[in-house]
DNA sequence: TCTGGGGTCCTAGGACCC
DNA sequence: TCTGGGGTCCTAGGACCC
């Protein structure tokens, strides 16, 4: 651990990365003869199916103080003429897989933290990194057509702070003796890991910048945040020592899909039909992956914005759909307050691998049958696509047999930690 | 037609065991 | 008939990321 210093760290940023791919998509097909990106606009979900917020803005949106996350229709009042256009997530995926192919030429340490930032150790450059870097960015640009920021510093966190500074399609570096000039005069909101809720706590304390947290005594922290003090102070003075993770060895922890409905559930029937469907997908990922799983929970998001959820262990792991959907049933009834619902979802954790229940359990004619059954809906679904066979409940029915994305082409991603 | 969807991790409190 | 303490597992909710 002792060189960890000298790690040369690249954080590839897209820059408003939906937007930025759907401005190429279009400048390619003729779809439009502008470029989003120099205009006031958006990608932005579906208000009818109440999907109504924004996913990415352009630069001039921006200076309207559009902001992601925020919902349309506030979006809208701060700038009326604002352009709005439908996310294409296999678009991003093939823009992402692209990138990635590319920037694998310089290095196979690479961890696909989100469809549109990957981390690189690049320590090989030594001190060529700079050249290197405007390399990548050009070609980039060339070749994909979109324009990403480089972050470069000798670990992930300031990478990633690197990559985020305001100045786009730039290769920006924060080593530690730029700390003081170039991250700590940034607002704490700006960090790494301090989100709205750690915000407010911070400035009841009166730390306002990155390093007043910095400077902060640790201990005074530590009552207020718990382990979570080590973390930010940590983060405000740079020390972060993780490796880039080749994204194909990181095991995932939890398989789920949620869907908000187009008009609020207020019956049984209806919420179990669109709970198999989510189901149903969320067990094919998880078969796909060779997981089965230990425990199964259910969320629920009201018309109100209240949101709960409830959890079972299993006595037996499992990936079968009809078992997984008995419990989801057994819960759902347990735990629905009659309220109408907005949102409900499934997940599945405590993964493990499926290689001990095969070779334990393949005798067991049940459960053999069971599998065998999914397995063959699998690869049928597999060969003549997602529609060619569904559960005769969805028939006539104006709930989508299988919501949710069913794990095509997806890869692994592990949001909130480095 | 106001507010998506997919993740990970932490904590507090209760149950249960020794 | 007074009332310990530690460990582990489980659940619900909350915080963060993109």
């Amino acid at each position: 651990m002792g060189e960890n210093h000298e790690r040369i760290i690249f954080h590839v940023d897209v820059n408003s990365a939906y937007l930025s791919w759907t401005a190429v998509k279009q400048l390619q097909y003729g779809e439009n003869d502008i470029d989003i990106r120099l205009i006031p606009s958006v990608i932005g979900g579906s208000e009818e199916d109440r999907h109504g917020i924004i996913l990415a803005k352009s630069i001039p949106a921006k200076k309207y103080k559009i902001q992601t996350g925020e919902s349309i229709v506030d979006a809208l009042k701060k700038y009326p003429d604002l352009k709005i256009y439908p996310p294409d997530y296999s678009l991003y995926m093939r823009c992402s897989n692209a990138m990635v192919e590319l920037l694998k030429e310089y290095t196979p340490v690479i961890q696909r933290y989100s469809v549109d930032e990957v981390f690189m150790d690049v320590s090989h450059f030594k001190d060529k990194y700079m050249e290197k870097a405007y390399e990548i960015k050009t070609r980039i640009k060339e070749e994909l057509g979109f324009a990403v920021n480089i972050g470069i510093s000798h670990n992930k966190l300031l990478a990633k702070m690197a990559s985020d500074f305001k100045k786009k399609d730039s290769v920006h570096t924060l080593f530690k003796d730029e700390i003081k000039n170039k991250m700590w005069p940034l607002p704490v909101r700006e960090l790494f890991m301090v989100g709205k809720a750690t915000e407010a706590k911070l400035h009841k304390l009166n730390i306002n910048t990155i390093e007043e947290l910095a400077k902060y005594k640790l201990e005074f922290l530590k009552p207020i945040f718990k382990s979570y003090a080590n973390v930010i102070h940590n983060y405000a003075n740079g020390i972060e020592n993780s490796v880039v993770r080749d994204s194909n060895y990181i095991n995932i922890k939890g398989i789920g899909n949620s869907a908000t409905v187009k008009k609020d559930i207020c019956d049984r029937e209806e919420a179990l039909k669109t709970l198999l469907s989510l189901t149903e997908t969320a067990t094919m990922r998880l078969r796909k992956n060779n997981n089965m799983c230990g425990v199964i929970a259910i969320s629920i998001k009201t018309s109100g914005f209240y949101r709960y959820s409830h959890q079972k262990t299993l006595r037996n792991i499992t990936d079968s759909t009809e078992e997984i959907f008995h419990e989801v049933t057994t819960i759902f009834d347990e735990m629905w307050n009659k309220e109408p619902i907005r949102q409900v979802g499934v997940r599945f954790s405590n993964l493990v691998g499926n290689e001990f229940y095969q070779r334990t359990f393949f005798d067991d004619k049940d459960i053999d049958k069971k599998r065998a059954l999914d397995k063959t809906i699998d690869s049928i679904r597999e060969r003549f696509g997602d529609e060619s066979i569904i559960r005769s409940v969805f028939i006539n029915s104006n709930v989508n047999p299988l919501s949710g994305g069913n794990g095509e082409d997806d890869y692994i991603m592990m949001s909130s930690i480095l």
